[in-house]
DNA sequence: CTATGGTGCAACTGTTAGGTTGCACGACCC
DNA sequence: GGGTCGTGCAACCTAACAGTTGCACCATAG
């Protein structure tokens, strides 16, 4: 059975490890051994995180030689941001005010 | 330790079930037995679910004689959206705009 | 008072997730 | 070619999680 997409996208944010290697991946593309060696975790891990965010759509993958660097895909972000708002618009004005600008 | 926030609240969000009771009671407040009625789960489980939710700040439990109504509290929803918009906006002009609608 | 129905708590089970280690493969440099 | 460094794959361990059942508690209805 096909996951829900926001299951993979919501799921792949709930990880601290996962949040801080995507805003990494933000400011610059890298590999998954540079991003292993400012974690106090192994390449091994670094690389199941970054599965988890190519699942979610958050990541591509780009070969560049015997390297491969990951870089930001954040367009399901949007979508995400699109169910938040939904939900909460009815309470919060801020949320209110997104989901407006999103229509 | 403290978990960073945003663990709790994209963990809540993470589950296909905790997002379908968040929405239901979105719509309108309600118990945990009147939740479960409508799911294949049993009420421990929703309650647990609930649990998750609270944790999270997503919930507010309101105690009405024997009965404990839930309602939606969605300011955590705010800032996890800030968070989204801040790591997504540089290469998403959506993300961006919301961005800058936050600032 | 008694029965009822919603809530709260605890124990238990099965599965998933984060982490590790070890090793094989492949591309680049000299 | 031979060494080196990054990647890919697999097995394994442990903690956390979704779900269950069973039972005690307490407020309301008759």
């Amino acid at each position: 059975m096909p996951r829900h997409p926001a299951d993979a996208v919501f799921g792949a944010l709930a990880d601290p490890t996962r949040r801080q290697l995507l805003s990494a991946i933000a400011e610059e593309p890298a590999t998954a051994t540079e991003l292993a060696s400012e974690l106090p975790i192994s390449r091994q891990a670094v690389v199941k995180h970054l599965g988890a965010l190519s699942e979610a759509g958050l990541l591509a993958r780009e070969r560049v030689g015997r390297d491969v660097r990951y870089h930001v895909t954040p367009a399901p972000l949007s979508d995400a941001v699109s169910w938040m708002a939904e939900v909460g618009g009815q309470w919060d004005e801020r949320l209110a005010a997104l989901a407006r600008r999103l229509a």
